[in-house]
DNA sequence: TTTTATTTGTCCGTATGTATT
DNA sequence: CAATACATACGGACAAATAAA
């Protein structure tokens, strides 16, 4: 028998067979094409559809049950799991904790690292500062009931907010430090998104697995007079978050 | 000699070590770590701070080269060619031809395929009108100078836009067609952003190579009164387009 | 212009992992 | 649990192009 291409699977793409199914299967999966029956079609099922042996098919579906998608049980079938992928809103009062809260769960900001540092060309224009003009550092972690959705790295000019990654480490929110430093309120002048694959560090800390996504945000917040006080660079695990941006900006 | 574990490639991760190189060079030049010379380090000098042999680099890099992102030469090195991802403005006047058309560059909007379709559950709550009433879907491929940089899937109730497919074959473009059929403006009522992996039609489509990935918005456009007139779903190649939001909401 | 060092490009062979039958 | 085919990864050797001495 001669070997005909199939449903997309490429033998020379650096990627193994049974990940480019795992993949396509969540694509299928996040597309609802499953809905109705709450789980996956049979491995021969699935062999035959993208041209594969069931082996590589079990290899994948293996790969997605670690990932917490599907769990599959002998003489059951291979369950599909509920998404639970957050929508955070992104408007001129993006917060991230209050961001999550109406969504049941429990949103909370961890504390990783802090430092000075010399502005950035980037960083300096966002916070309109002189290039090498000092900043605070702070770099923190969201997560939504004990799972991590976001890896954040803040930027403040250090002449109006040093210290303000101690207050950050009581509060545990970045809107309380700014509370604390006399900062009653700000907004969300721009955000720039952009999606790649995470690095290992970030695997690391959002448990992402080998070609896992990230959502980047680059954020401006300025206070009332816009003046800019915090430049963010934020990371969503695409897989647990989408970003939604509402056009009636008030409140 | 044992071998240690170097750079965070993973071995045992259904990636191919020179993907996993390739995908971390590629973030490194989006972090400006090359800038200043301009090309990547030789390939012996890449081969150690991965842990790799230089023939694995040798195969990232030719990844890297077929992406155009960087041009090898023997003798000079490899140098990284300039940045061209396009920044899609998001706002209340969100239009695809006017959001590309200040960085100089040739937007197109070419025609795929239309048809009727009845409306999903999905697609009805956007548009307000009943599941299963009748819509028209359009779809359309977003070009930059001749490269593809987002696949659109728009939906239109029948009800109101019979035929507007025939609008936008001729006119190549959504704004134009609407305008034919009598609508003179329209805003952009949400955006819903996530990422993904593209499976093998958007790769097709967007030439993107296994891997890829791709920005999936959901967008609701409505008319002055605040009905809506079109729900799309436009998958951007991420490596090509970041999406910037702004918060001034104004024209 | 010639020489030399550096860097990429190509070839060989071998071992291991992946996927099919 | 084989036997087979192919992709991946490694190691070494040498050729070709370029830049600098």
């Amino acid at each position: 028998m001669t070997r005909t291409k199939q449903a997309g699977v490429d033998r020379t793409s650096g990627v193994a067979l049974w990940r480019q199914i795992a993949d396509d299967i969540r694509i299928a999966i996040g597309a609802g094409e499953f809905r109705e029956a709450g789980k996956l079609p049979g491995e021969i099922a699935l062999a035959e559809r993208f041209g594969v042996n069931r082996h590589t098919v079990r290899a994948a579906i293996a790969a997605l049950q670690n990932e917490g998608i599907v769990k599959a049980r002998p003489g059951r079938g291979t369950e599909i799991l509920d998404d639970i992928r957050l929508k955070m809103p992104i408007s001129r009062r993006t917060r991230f904790s209050s961001g999550l809260g109406g969504q049941a769960r429990r949103p909370e900001s961890v504390y990783i690292a802090s430092g000075e540092a010399s502005a950035s060309e980037e960083v300096a224009a966002a916070l309109r500062i002189a290039p090498g003009a000092p900043c605070v550092t702070l770099e923190s972690l969201g997560l939504a009931d004990g799972i991590p959705v976001s890896l954040a790295f803040h930027h403040f000019p250090t002449v109006r907010f040093a210290g303000i990654d101690e207050h950050f480490r009581r509060e545990r929110s970045v809107t309380r430090a700014f509370a604390a430093m006399g900062l009653a309120d700000y907004v969300r002048v721009s955000t720039d998104i952009s999606a790649r694959h995470a690095d290992e560090r970030e695997r690391e800390w959002l448990r992402l697995t080998p070609g896992g996504i990230v959502l980047e945000a680059l954020a401006i917040n300025a206070d009332l007079d816009g003046a800019p006080v915090q430049y963010s660079r934020t990371l969503f695990s695409a897989g647990r978050v989408s970003l939604h941006v509402g056009t009636d900006m008030e409140l």
